[in-house]
DNA sequence: TCCATTTTTCGACGGATTGTTGATTTATCA
DNA sequence: TGATAAATCAACAATCCGTCGAAAAATGGA
C-alpha cells in the first residue's frame, strides 16, 4: 500500500476522532473532516464513499485489537469461565471512554451498536457452542449476553464509570452464569 | 389541543412510519414526509425541529401502550416473577415487526435504541428495588436485562423471529433469574 | 538519478435539502 | 358570526453533496 494512502487514510481516522469528541457525528460534514485532516475534500471521496465506511474502518480495528488482547491474556480460557474476559473489555472501553461515549450513548449511531452487537455475539457464540448441550439456542444466549455487555457498558460510561472494571465484570459474569439469585442472595458483591 | 393539529401530527407519523418502511431513516427528507402526508413542508417546522422529535413522540406512546398492556395483564405480579411480562413484550414486538426491525436492526437509529434502553431500565430498576438487598447495583442490574432483552428481541428479528414469544420469554427469564448453568444442565428447554 | 505511475490538489458544476420569512387563505372553537 | 389559530404558498440564502477534468506533487522501481 503507498504511503501518500496510508498516511491519508490515518490523518481522516484521526480527525474524525477528534470531531466526534467535538460534535455530532451526524452534524460532522466531509469538508470538517478533511479540513480537519489538512486534505482536499476531493481527497476523502478518493478512498471512501461515505462517513460510514471511515468510522466502521476505525472501529474494527480497535475491535480486533481488543480480542487480540484478550486472546493473549487469557489463553486456553473460555470467556465465560472467569471474570478475567470481561475485565479486560471494560478496561478497553474505560480507555476509549470519551469517544466510545459518543459512539454508543445518548447520540450514538444505530450501526455502530449493531456492527458491535454482532461482533460480539459472533465471538460469544463460538466459544458458547462448545459448552452448551445439542439443541440449545446458542446464537439467542450469545446476543443475550452481548446485549448485557454493551447496556452495562453504556450506563457505565453515562454514569461516569462508578464502578472498577473489575467489579463491572464480577457482576456481569456472575449475572450471565447464575443470574439474578446469585446475586440477591446473601452473598451481595462489594464494591470495589 | 385543535383538531388540525391532531390531525397534521398524526397524518405526519403515518407518512414517517411509511417511509421507514421503504427506505433509510436518514435517507427520508422532511419534504417526503410532507409530501406523503399530502402538508406543505412549512407545516412540518410548525410542529417539530426536526425528524427525531416527530420519531420520538412516536415510539413513546408506543412504549406507553406496552406498559399499559403489561400492567393490566399481570396485575400485582413483578415483571420477573413470571415469563408472562416478557411474553407480552415480544408479542407487542412481533405485532410491529417491519418497523422494529428497521428502527433496532441494521440500519437503526442510536437515539431510538438508547431511549428504549433507558426506558426499560427505569420500569424493570423501580421493580428490582422491591426484591434485591440493600446495596446492590440495582440501577447496572435493570440495564444488563434491558440490553439482554433489546439484543434477543433485535436477534429475533433479524432471524425472522424462528422462536415464540412464548419460547423467547421463558429463554430471557431462565437466563436473567438463574443464568447460563439453568439452561447448561440437563433441562434444556424445548422448543415451542 | 530518472521516469512512469499513482495520488493529491484545485476550482467548479448542478442538484438537493435545510430552516426561515411574510403574506394569504382556510379551519376551528366559543 | 367573528376572533383566533393553523395551514398554505412562494421565495430566500446557506450549506452540503458527489463528481468532474486538468494540473501539480509524491512515490517507488529501474
Amino acid at each position: 500500500m503507498d504511503r501518500r494512502v496510508r498516511r491519508t487514510r490515518a490523518m481522516l481516522g484521526q480527525a474524525l476522532k477528534e470531531l466526534l469528541l467535538e460534535k455530532d457525528y451526524d452534524a460532522i460534514t466531509v469538508q470538517e473532516i478533511t479540513d480537519r485532516a489538512d486534505l482536499n475534500r476531493a481527497t476523502f471521496y478518493l478512498h471512501y464513499g461515505r462517513k460510514e465506511e471511515l468510522l466502521t474502518e476505525m472501529l474494527e480495528s480497535q475491535f480486533d485489537e481488543l480480542v487480540a488482547r484478550i486472546e493473549a491474556e487469557t489463553t486456553g480460557q473460555y470467556f465465560w469461565e472467569s471474570p478475567l474476559s470481561a475485565q479486560i473489555v471494560y478496561e478497553h472501553i474505560a480507555a476509549r471512554a470519551p469517544l466510545y461515549k459518543v459512539l454508543f450513548g445518548e447520540r450514538g449511531q444505530g450501526f455502530v451498536i449493531n456492527r458491535l452487537l454482532k461482533y460480539m455475539a459472533r465471538y460469544d457464540e463460538a466459544q458458547l457452542r462448545q459448552i452448551m448441550p445439542e439443541g440449545a439456542p446458542v446464537a439467542l444466549v450469545a446476543y443475550h449476553f452481548a446485549g448485557a455487555l454493551f447496556a452495562t457498558a453504556v450506563w457505565w460510561l453515562e454514569n461516569d464509570m462508578p464502578y472498577s472494571p473489575a467489579y463491572m465484570a464480577e457482576n456481569l459474569q456472575r449475572l450471565c452464569v447464575s443470574g439474578v439469585v446469585s446475586l440477591a442472595g446473601a452473598a451481595v458483591i462489594r464494591d470495589v
